[in-house]
RNA sequence: GGGGUCGUGGUGCAGUUGGUUAGCACAUCGGCCUGUCAAGCCGAAGGUCGCGGGUUCAAGUCCCGUCGGCCCCGCCA
C-alpha cells in the first residue's frame, strides 16, 4: 500500500469540492459505460462514487475491476453535474474524479449478492458470515449495537457505577439452565462451568462493598435455541446495595429513557407503568404482556355458570374458566372466518372457540338464544363490548385458557392491524410468585432464582404454603418481550438457608454447591438487589429485527452449530487424554 | 424429545391434476455503449431438482427414510 487514506467513503460532501483525496474500500458496484466508468466505493462509513474517464491514468486498470475488489483511488472531489445528484447517498452531491488507482486486492466472485435486493437464505449467509456482515443492513445493526453499548457504559458511569469483570470459568451450580462445562486439565476429572449469569459474583461484589456495579457480559446456557435465544448471549448486568425496588426502577427507567431518546428519538413517560403478575396473567394471559394494544381478556365464568349453553355452564361447573376477548368491529366476520379461527385455536389445544356477535345492547347470532337478557348484558359489560363487535370465548382449564387467549390477542391484533410498530411500550411486571411447582422434579423451584428475596409478609409461608409466597422480583417488558429481569436478593444467611430448604435442597448439598455464598453472607452483607437486561433482545427490538441472530456478529444456528467454522468439532485424542476424558460411543 | 415448514443453475424464486429439450431475475463470462447510480442493449456458459430408497410405462411433482436451514412446544432459575 503505497498511499495513505485521506477520507472515508461516507464523509465527502459539496464543501470538499476541489480537494485532492485518496479513498480506499470495496467495489460495491461498477457501471461501465464503455467510455466513462463509475465505481461505487464502499466502506463502513458509506459509499462514494468514483468517476474514471478514459483519459485517466486509472482507466485501463479500472476496466478490470469486479465487485468486492479492494481498491484505492486518488482523485479530486468534483460536484456532480446539475440533475445528477443522488439524494439517497450522503455523498450524493459529489464524486471523485479518479486520477490514479491501486488494486489492493482482487476478490473471487461472492457466493451471493452483497449489494442490492435478492438477500441470500440464512444458512448461506451464516456460512459466509464475513461477507454477510458487509451488507449495509448488518453493518447498521452492529453499529447500532455499539452505540447502545456506549450509551449504557456512559449512563452507568455517570451514575457512579463501576464496570467490573467476573470469571467465565466458574463453579457449576444446580438449579436453572443446563451449564456448559469446561474440563479442567490441572484438576483432572473436575469441571468448570461457563456462567449462566454472573449472579453470585455480583452479589459477592456487593458484600465486598462495590455498591453500584454493572457489566456488559457474555452469558452461556446450554438449552435449546429460539429466534430470541442463543447459547451465548449478552447481558447488561447490574447490582446495587442499600436499595429497594424503587431505587432500581428509577435508574433503569433513566437508562431506557436515555437509550430510546438517543437511538429512536422517542420520549417515554416515566414512571413506567407497573402491573402485578396476577393482573398480567388475568388480563393478558402471560407475564410479558404486549400493551401496545388492548384486547384484554374478560372472564365470564360466573356469568355463564347457570346459562342454558351447556358447553359453557358445564365447563364452568367443572372448574374450567370461560373467558375471551372482544374483537372490535368484527361482527361481520363470515362463518368461514369464524371457523378458521376456531381451527386455529384447536391447533393450539383448545376444544373450540365460540364466536358471539354483539348487537344493540344484547348478544346476537346462533348462541345468543342460550343466554337470558341479564346474562347477555353482563357478558357485554364484562367484555366492554359495543355494537358491531365480535366476542371470542373458550372454555378451558385456567392455564390453557390463558395460553390460548394470550396467543389469540396477538393474532387478532395482527389481523386487525392494531399494532403500532413505531410504538415502544414498556411495562414493569411485579409481585411474581417466589416458587413455581415443577411436575418434572416433583417439588417447588424458584421462578426467578434461588437468591430472590420473598416479600417479608410472606416469609412465614415459605415452607407451609410455598405456592402463595410473593417474590421481590420484577421484569421489564418491551412490546411483549421480556428485556430485563431482576430482584431484591436475600442478604441474610438464615433466609438463604430457608430458601434452599423450601427448594428441597439438603443442607449438605447447599453447603457443597453454595457454601461459599452462605459463608460470605455472614460477613456483613448489605441489603442489595439488581437486574439484568437481555442486551441482544434489546438491540433486536431497537433495530426492528425479529431474530437476535441479526444483531450478533457470529451467531449459532437453531441447532447450536456455527456454519462458518464448523463448531463444535471433534478434537484430537491427545487433547482428550490430557483432560482425562474418553468419548463414549 | 415432539410438531410445523422449506431445500430446484453461484444467489433468490416459478414449475398446474406426475408426462416432450426444467423457466425467470440477479450474479458470472464476452461484445456494444462517455453520466450512470439495482445503468442499458446483444449474446454465452451454467442446474437432473439436498441425499437414499420406493410407487409408476413415466417423478422436481406421490410415499417412506435421512440430512440441513428456519419457526414453535417442551426446555430456558
Amino acid at each position: 500500500m503505497k498511499w495513505k487514506r485521506t477520507h472515508n467513503c461516507g464523509i465527502l460532501t459539496g464543501k470538499d469540492v476541489g480537494q485532492n483525496v485518496i479513498l480506499m474500500g470495496w467495489v460495491s458496484t461498477r457501471r461501465d459505460h464503455g467510455g466513462i466508468i463509475f465505481i461505487d466505493l464502499r466502506d463502513r462509513w458509506g459509499i462514494t462514487q468514483i468517476n474514471i474517464r478514459p483519459e485517466s491514468r486509472a482507466y485501463e486498470e479500472a476496466k478490470k475491476l469486479r465487485n468486492e475488489w479492494v481498491v484505492a483511488f486518488q482523485g479530486v472531489v468534483e460536484p456532480r453535474p446539475a440533475g445528477m445528484v443522488n439524494k439517497n447517498l450522503a455523498t450524493g452531491e459529489i464524486e471523485v474524479l479518479a486520477s490514479d488507482m491501486q488494486v489492493l486486492n482482487s476478490a473471487i466472485t461472492a457466493p451471493f449478492n452483497i449489494t442490492g435486493e435478492n438477500v441470500a437464505s440464512e444458512d448461506i449467509r451464516l456460512k459466509y458470515r464475513y461477507l454477510d456482515l458487509r451488507r449495509s443492513e448488518m453493518q447498521k445493526n452492529l453499529i447500532l449495537r455499539h452505540k447502545v453499548a456506549q450509551l449504557v457504559r456512559a449512563f452507568f458511569s455517570e451514575h457512579d457505577f463501576l464496570e467490573i469483570e467476573t470469571p467465565f470459568l466458574m463453579k457449576s451450580t444446580p438449579e436453572g439452565a443446563r451449564d456448559f462445562l469446561v474440563p479442567s486439565r490441572t484438576s483432572r476429572g473436575k469441571f468448570f462451568a461457563l456462567p449462566q449469569s454472573p449472579q453470585t459474583y455480583k452479589q459477592l461484589l456487593m458484600i465486598s462493598g462495590f455498591d453500584r456495579y454493572f457489566q456488559i457480559v457474555r452469558c452461556f446456557r446450554d438449552e435449546d435455541l429460539r429466534a430470541d435465544r442463543q447459547p451465548e448471549f449478552t447481558q447488561i448486568d447490574v447490582e446495587m446495595s442499600f436499595v429497594t425496588e424503587e431505587d432500581i426502577f428509577v435508574i433503569m427507567e433513566g437508562l431506557m429513557a436515555c437509550i430510546l431518546k438517543e437511538i429512536l428519538d422517542i420520549e417515554i413517560k416515566r414512571p413506567i407503568p407497573r402491573i402485578s403478575f396476577d393482573d398480567a396473567m388475568r388480563l393478558y394471559g402471560t407475564d410479558r404482556p404486549d400493551v401496545r394494544y388492548g384486547l384484554e381478556i374478560a372472564d365470564i365464568t360466573e356469568i355463564v355458570k347457570n346459562s342454558e349453553f351447556k358447553v359453557f355452564s358445564e365447563a364452568a361447573k367443572s372448574g374450567k374458566r370461560v373467558a375471551g376477548i372482544c374483537a372490535p368491529g368484527c361482527a361481520n366476520y363470515s362463518r368461514k372466518q369464524q371457523d378458521d379461527l376456531a381451527a386455529w385455536a384447536r391447533q393450539r389445544g383448545a376444544g373450540g372457540l365460540a364466536a358471539v356477535k354483539v348487537g344493540a345492547g344484547l348478544l346476537e347470532g346462533s348462541l345468543a338464544k342460550f343466554f337470558e337478557n341479564g346474562q347477555s348484558q353482563a357478558i357485554i359489560e364484562a367484555c366492554a363490548a359495543r355494537e358491531g363487535d365480535m366476542l371470542f370465548f373458550c372454555a378451558e382449564e385456567r392455564d390453557l385458557s390463558r395460553q390460548i387467549l394470550a396467543e389469540l390477542r396477538g393474532e387478532m391484533a395482527k389481523r386487525l392491524k392494531l399494532i403500532d410498530h413505531q410504538k415502544m411500550s414498556l411495562t414493569w411486571v411485579v409481585d411474581f410468585p417466589l416458587f413455581e411447582w415443577s411436575p418434572d422434579r416433583n417439588r417447588y423451584v424458584a421462578l426467578h432464582h434461588p437468591f430472590t428475596s420473598p416479600v417479608p409478609d410472606d416469609e412465614d409461608k415459605m415452607l407451609s404454603d410455598p405456592g402463595h409466597v410473593r417474590a421481590r422480583a420484577y421484569d421489564l417488558v418491551l412490546n411483549g418481550l421480556e428485556i430485563a429481569g431482576g430482584s431484591i436478593r436475600i442478604s441474610k444467611q438464615s433466609l438463604q438457608q430457608k430458601m434452599f430448604d423450601a427448594l428441597g435442597i439438603s443442607k449438605a448439598e447447599a453447603e457443597q454447591k453454595f457454601g461459599f455464598l452462605l459463608e460470605a453472607l455472614q460477613y456483613g452483607t448489605p441489603p442489595h438487589g439488581g437486574i439484568a437486561f437481555g442486551f441482544d433482545r434489546l438491540i433486536m427490538i431497537l433495530a426492528g429485527c425479529t431474530s437476535i441472530r441479526d444483531v450478533i456478529a457470529f451467531p449459532k444456528t437453531a441447532s447450536a452449530t456455527s456454519l462458518m467454522d464448523g463448531a463444535p468439532s471433534p478434537v484430537d485424542v491427545e487433547q482428550l487424554v490430557e483432560l482425562g476424558l474418553r468419548i463414549k460411543k
